[in-house]
DNA sequence: CTGAAAGCGCTTACAG
DNA sequence: CTGAAAGCGCTTACAG
């Protein structure tokens, strides 16, 4: 292995230059500095990386945690970060929560342990605030943890634009499937559907909208979509909002197996905007999650000097697919 | 921070022993080890894991590199990955080669550059051996990498089983979609298929079988699978075999759009077993991707003292769902 | 502007 | 079985 006394040697200063033109301090003169650099490419030297972080206490790399990288908006979302701490020159280390609190805390001291120059975190579930005691900083994505600074898509605004959307296609009879109440989240994006639902509603015109929970995932939305449609009572909805891609592409195998005609007989709607989304027959109505800014926004804090920085919220964008229409 | 002096001060013993008792070293006697496991606990110690880098030269973390972390199989491999490497007690560092053999190469530098216990590459595409200069321990992991011992299933012979099955249901017009033929994987299942196929084939039920490149993606499925189903010719087969689960979503896709009844029109295979595959409509016949036994077995080669660890095949298990019958 | 030197927090031969 | 000490490879005040 080659060290910085190595080059030192042979470009013939000492290490302390080497170690300053490696950080590019402009102190050292063009004429040393030349010489250190080609000795540096001579001699093919990587600085050791266990040894900087032990002096500077920092290493360049970000932990990720997530409930599960098998989401596929996770991992776009890990992607982007991952392209995005390359470009600063930094490694990501990733962690699954399998959105347990447990597991996620256990993950996080795990990371912590390892002194990352920051940690982003989509929670698994609300918890207390356990005070984590670390000079890292943390930020939550996506979904609250604890209480770190926020940044996610606008979730109750996103909601409220399908909202809009539904109503204005004609859709009186609506059924919402909520993600898990017990995360901000899954909170939210429900809230926010039903405000705008409240708000357009009218004694002439009356919407009955019926909310329903389940977890984000595609079982959940296969689950919860055939009681909607299978119920014994006269009610049954024209149109299923969701509050994820996967809950929805869930209600649409569930409806195929109905034999109902979508959008015709039954309009969907999801949240994230991931790729399956629009490769899925027929393409998927969802409001698209802004991945790259979030990424980019995130880690701008890690890197912020910044030391309260403040919360961002992000608006997410509508796409309107196939599988709305007005009802039949 | 507390360090070890902290503890070693606290228990009234030597740093020496406590990092004895740290590491579990069997010299330590009793009641030294206990006073030392108390003060650790009193004072919430945690090591710092880059100074025990430093001198070790080793640090608890497993490298992987993927072509893209969205692909659902990936992302699958790399949680089987992570959960078996916390077993461990090692973290994992991620990143993506975007397919691209240039971004490998840098993201396996710098990757290597942090020292990891290990290095998991599922490979971009085949290059040259660059015969990379490092005591860590690399490991080609489902499409090889450079010449580096490979732990994968066996493509070839999944590809074989699936051939087998259209054989038997009756299918004699068969179109295969190779994955890319740059990639070992891509030619191994597309080897698999034809050489069975040839196998089954004779002079009095001749079978005939027209192959077609593409990536391994969605998009490459909708687009051949268009060009196959709407050539002009009179040939059309009935039955596409897909290279990955995501080249067959992509048939379903366009072959619905050209209202095709699956399976009666046409019988669709796909390969991998992504989550996905049991959820999209109909259900997709696959070869199911042992990725935990993958994960496992890629780790043991990594913690293994071997010196020549062997190669590893894993046998896959087709898995027969609605999207293949006999032909109409 | 550059060098000499201290020291980050560990682990591990080396004595005893 | 335990302690004292060297040293891993860097970075960074401190002099000059």
């Amino acid at each position: 292995m080659t060290t910085v006394r190595d080059v030192a040697k042979m470009a013939g200063v000492s290490v302390g230059t080497v170690s300053r033109v490696l950080s590019e301090n402009k102190a050292v003169k063009q004429p040393l500095k030349e010489r250190v650099l080609s000795a540096v490419q001579k001699l093919d030297y990587k600085p050791n990386l266990a040894a900087r972080a032990l002096r500077t206490n920092r290493i360049d790399v970000i932990a990720l945690v997530v409930p599960d990288i098998t989401n596929p908006f996770f991992a776009q979302l890990a992607k982007c970060i991952e392209t995005e701490a390359a470009k600063r020159g930094h490694s990501v280390m990733l962690a699954n929560s399998h959105d347990d609190a447990n597991t996620e805390r256990k993950q996080i001291s795990a990371l912590l342990d390892r002194s990352p120059r920051g940690m982003l975190v989509v929670a698994a579930a609300d918890t207390g605030d356990l005070g984590y005691n670390t000079d890292v900083p943390i930020v939550s994505l996506d979904r609250r943890f604890e209480n770190f600074p926020l940044v996610s898509t606008d979730h109750s605004e996103g909601s409220a634009q399908i909202a809009n959307h539904l109503y204005k296609l004609g859709h009186r009879k609506i059924a919402y499937i909520a993600g898990p109440q017990s995360t901000e989240v899954g909170r939210s994006r429900r809230d926010g559907f039903i405000s705008r639902m409240e708000e357009l509603n009218s004694n002439d015109d009356p919407v009955t909208l019926r909310t329903f929970e389940g977890l984000f995932d595609y079982g959940s939305g296969e689950d919860i979509g055939r009681q909607i449609l299978t119920a014994s009572d006269e009610w049954r909805p024209t149109a299923i909002a969701a509050a994820s891609d996967q809950l929805a592409i869930g209600v649409l195998r569930t409806a195929r197996d109905l034999k109902l005609e979508i959008p015709a007989d039954l309009s969907v709607t999801g949240f994230d905007d991931i790729a399956l989304a629009s490769l899925i027959v027929p393409r998927l109505t969802t409001i698209r999650q802004p991945t790259e800014l979030l990424a980019e926004t995130a880690l701008a804090y890690v890197f912020s000097e910044n030391d309260t920085p403040e919360e961002k919220t992000i608006k997410g964008e509508i796409v309107i697919r196939g599988s709305t229409s007005a009802p039949r």
